[in-house]
DNA sequence: CAGCACATGCTATTTTTCCAGCATGAACGA
DNA sequence: TCGTTCATGCTGGAAAAATAGCATGTGCTG
C-alpha cells in the first residue's frame, strides 16, 4: 500500500482520482498515448491488489475507485512538491500556484483571505 | 528529454532540486534506502542522457545539476497535483497548501496577500 | 437462435528499470 | 615509490513493469 508506484501506475491513479469512479475504458480513454485493453485492465488489477484501488460492481462491470480520498491523498503529493522545489516552504509554493493561471473568481479570493487571515490568528 | 521519468529517476530528481549542486556521493546518502554507488551513478547517468542533468567538472570529481531551474521544473508537478487532486483548482490547491502546516511568518504573509491583490487587479 | 459487443480471468512475452561488479586512472599520504 | 582512496567508464543480468493475447461468459439484437 505505501510503496512507490510504477509510471503508469500513477497515471493511472491521477486519472481515476480525477474521473472519480471510473470504467476501464473511461481510464483508458483518458491516457494520452494508451496501450491496449488488458494493458489498463491489468494495472488497474495490481493498484487494487496494492490496496489503492478498489472495485464496485457497477452493472455488468467493474468500476474502479480510489480507496483514500483525493484530500487525503493529495497531502503527501504536495509535500513532495514542496520539499522538491520550494525548499520546504509551503508558502512559496502558494506563490507560485498563484501565479499559475491566475485570475482567480472572487470568491476564491475571498476564502484565501480567510484562510489567511485564520493563519495569522494562529501564527500570534 | 521529455518523457516520464522511472520510479528511482524522479527520486533522484527531487533530491538534486533540493541538494543544488550534488555529489554522487551526496545524492546516494540523501536516499533512505540507498543502492550501491554504482547503481546510483548509473542513474545520474541516464539522467544526463535524458537531458535532466548536466554534470560539472568541480575539482577532480563530478557534480550534477538539474539543466532546468527549480522555479520552471515545479510548474509541471503543480499543474500535475492541481488537475489530479483539485479538479484543476489552484484556488483549491492553494488553500490546501495553506493549511499544510501552517503557522506562516508574518512576512510570507504578506507577500500571499500581496499576490492576492494583483490576482483581484488582475480580474476585473 | 446466432452473432455481435463488451465485459472478465489468466498467462506469456517483450521492454524497461534497477542494480552490482570489474577495470582503470588520478590524487594523496606513509 | 607504492598502496589506499575515491573517482570514473562500462557491461551483464536479475527483477519489475508494461503490454498483448486468448479463453470465456453474458446480455442484446436482428
Amino acid at each position: 500500500m505505501n510503496d512507490p508506484l510504477s509510471r503508469r501506475e500513477r497515471q493511472v491513479m491521477d486519472l481515476i482520482y480525477q474521473q472519480a469512479p471510473a470504467s476501464v475504458a473511461s481510464v483508458r480513454e483518458a491516457m494520452d498515448d494508451p496501450p491496449s485493453y488488458s494493458a489498463v485492465r491489468a494495472l488497474l488489477n495490481t493498484l487494487v491488489e496494492k490496496g489503492h484501488l478498489r472495485t464496485r460492481e457497477e452493472g455488468r462491470r467493474y468500476v474502479y475507485l480510489p480507496t483514500v480520498p483525493a484530500t487525503e491523498a493529495s497531502i503527501p503529493a504536495l509535500q513532495r512538491v514542496v520539499s522538491a522545489f520550494f525548499d520546504g516552504s509551503t508558502a512559496k509554493a502558494a506563490l507560485a500556484l498563484l501565479s499559475l493561471d491566475s485570475p482567480l473568481s472572487e470568491e476564491e479570493i475571498a476564502t484565501l483571505e480567510q484562510a489567511i487571515a485564520r493563519s495569522r490568528e494562529q501564527g500570534r
